[in-house]
DNA sequence: CGTGCAATCTTGTCACTGGCAAGATGTGGA
DNA sequence: TCCACATCTTGCCAGTGACAAGATTGCACG
């Protein structure tokens, strides 16, 4: 950051935009964003970052891409579905810019080729993920309902609807507790 | 809408703004939200809405504070858990626009009195929610994940990530299949 | 060793937005 | 009647996204 900028060029400009877009999503959402500040941040004219991200929705596409990109390799590091889930709350926990911005579809370029290829590459990993389900007649839904799980929770989670319960325990190690607690069934002595 | 409009008063531009908000966020999400353009559709000047709700932030505020006693209300409307979970589903398909705003912290004034007791009116309904569970050590944590699988449920198909699993089935019967999926334990067979 | 070309960045501009201040208009109560 | 208040209007300012046109730089190719 703090590199030559003597040049005419920037060098690095994609980067540090990025790097700044995803400060001020993580702290203030991504309405905040503002790519006149972000070029100020950078040290550029207000009309450079547009070269890069042609607009406001092409950085939002982008770090969308770059998020499933990331979640995808993340996910690819165990073949346990219930580590998995809790790989992909880490994930929503150490990248939740990454994470508000891939699931406000009306942020984004739906058509992008580099967003539909990072999402797919995603999405094949969580597929694969139910792989490691047993004797399952409906694997596709039971797939589902492990994504809504470890998706509502991790949506709950950066949103501070669970700061109670959770105390200052570890997210993922609540989430692991949660999951124990719905695969041993106690959960189905429902009343009535 | 196209009462009177002769008087200088609109008298019920406070609903008129709200239902055209919800409107646009429904299609195209808070970040398009415009407050010039609610004025122009109520056929108001431009710093009329500021009146009823004091900025953009006042506005969404009000709307989730609104969404939350929707919801409560939806959620008292039966005791059993799994169909509490259903009707937390209904709810955001039917009221997506609360439910993207109610969960987007940023947006919101977050000491606002209004909200403040919507939502905490709504918390207790889903706390009473897991009373429906017997025989179940840790009921907070049992009530959490409930709320996770819900929520997540409610996301995914909100942002259109369950549509081809969902093919043409309605969402609320797709919701109760799931979730008995989990209650029959037949996830309990993890592999490994 | 140039030289032309494409990528990168700058400057200038426009329409639009949110928010504020000051004034106009209507309403209801003393 | 008349005054206090709520509601709405007009006018304004700074900030923003997008676009167009021009300046600067690095690089491939002769």
């Amino acid at each position: 950051m703090t590199t030559s900028r003597s040049t005419y060029h920037h060098g690095e400009l994609r980067q540090a935009v990025l790097a700044a877009a995803l400060d001020v999503i993580a702290t203030d959402g991504p309405g905040a964003l503002s790519l006149r500040d972000l070029a100020r941040r950078a040290g550029v004219s207000h009309a450079a970052p547009a070269h890069h991200f042609k607009d406001r929705t092409g950085l939002l596409t982008a770090i969308a891409a770059q998020g499933y990109a990331l979640l995808a390799a993340d996910l690819a590091g165990t073949a346990r579905l219930r580590e998995r889930g809790v790989r992909y709350v880490r994930f929503a926990v150490e990248h939740p810019a990454h994470f508000q911005v891939m699931f406000q579809p009306e942020l984004l370029r739906a058509d992008d080729p580099d967003l539909l290829a990072a999402k797919e590459r995603a999405s094949a990993e969580l597929r694969a993920g139910v792989a490691d389900l047993r004797d399952v007649p409906d694997a596709r839904t039971a797939g589902i309902a492990a994504w809504s799980l470890a998706h509502g929770f991790a949506t709950l989670l950066l949103t501070h609807n669970v700061d109670g319960a959770l105390g200052d325990r570890d997210p993922e190690e609540y989430f692991r507790s949660l999951t124990g607690l719905l695969f041993s069934q106690q959960l189905t002595t429902e009343g009535e």
